[in-house]
DNA sequence: ACCTGAACACCGTTCAAGT
DNA sequence: ACCTGAACACCGTTCAAGT
């Protein structure tokens, strides 16, 4: 049957479907164009180039990630909450995320976060500049880790691991050390683990 | 003059002075074989293909990085310098520094790194366990850090940026906390006190 | 063992021409 | 306003043929 008028929408919702799928460089002009079932030519009256293309599916998903719900009784609860969720939502869609990364726009889709971690701070009686530290230091944790956490996903076997590395005997007089960094490292205990502890400092301060 | 046989290594030096001055897309094989004075497919017969040639190069980055000289007087002290190193470095060459990070091999490029950490959470009398989970959370620190401060740094003029978002009124009860946010974030500060407030909390302890 | 040119199967993009 | 096919200037890679 013949196809209704093709819109701007509807080349990035198919242009989204392939890069979720198959990653960006899974997304060429022509494949998208077969299917669309339209001529190649005719996605760039829509969107302009591919470049601009992939900026507007980034731009999409930062909107996505701008919604944030903390939860918890505590401010520090609802900190590692806010983490939790922007974690999830993340894993759904490692490609996209990975292109707004690229382009530098990871801190822009954590702006509505940093307002709900401003919140927090001010729940827990920081105010001014040490407040905004305080924010400041839980934000580059919080990005920080789902950076290195991404990277780690996407290493593939590594050679020297830490596994190799942490034989028992490579750290003299501490063999427990040895056998923990030989495990592979519980990002999820782990980021618990610091969060925790530089909410608890940066809360209690360096004047106290 | 007639040029003497083309040797991996001088194809190695070729594309990573490539890379250096216009990132990973500036390497084809063409424009690398043109630089050399030789046939395209002759590249081939050394390096095997684009990819293999790309993952040489990397290789070749995180063996540069491997070497680390902690510097200072207290744990604490060595543990901040280890960190102001790396980032030197890794400004060195950015792009190369990127193709490590697109590989996952970020965590292996900063095992040299670890060790350092081991010795100086050991010499502030932590062991174990406990000891192997400072490690693990100051080396996430870290490079949570730089690749935060990579992200920041490739963003173009973001809309909204900080700057806009926090116009004074924005926080309500704390106009200082606005004016100290849309203010531009100074990373070593943040860094600094961050790193100081996690590991003054790591090395304190939960049971302290 | 090392190098070569020709050929293949892809790309993104432009443009004049259609309706 | 929207769509089209043809053409251009690139890619990476393979391969048979040279020395």
């Amino acid at each position: 049957m013949a196809r209704s008028a093709l819109t701007r929408e509807e080349v990035l919702e198919a242009a989204s479907a392939l890069v979720r799928r198959h990653g960006p460089t899974g997304l060429t002009m022509r494949g998208l164009a077969a299917e669309l079932g339209t001529a190649v030519t005719s996605i760039y009256w829509h969107v302009g180039n591919r470049e601009r293309l992939l900026d507007a599916l980034v731009e999409r998903t930062v909107q996505e990630m701008g919604a944030v719900r903390p939860a918890g009784r505590t401010p520090a609860e609802r900190i590692v909450s806010v983490a939790r969720t922007l974690r999830r939502e993340i894993r759904a869609r490692p490609h996209l995320i990975a292109m707004v990364h690229e382009r530098g726009l990871t801190e822009r889709m954590f702006l509505p976060a940093q307002r709900a971690l401003v919140d927090e701070v001010h729940a827990a009686g920081l105010r001014g500049a040490r407040a905004a530290d305080a924010v400041r230091a839980v934000q580059f944790q919080i990005v920080g880790f789902l950076l290195v956490e991404r990277n780690r996903e996407r290493s593939p076997a590594q050679s020297p691991g830490e596994g190799e590395l942490w034989d028992p005997g490579a750290a003299p007089g501490d063999p427990a050390l040895a056998r923990a960094l030989a495990r592979p490292a519980d990002p999820e205990r782990l980021f618990l683990l610091s969060v925790r502890a530089l909410t608890e400092a940066l809360l209690a301060g360096p004047d106290r």
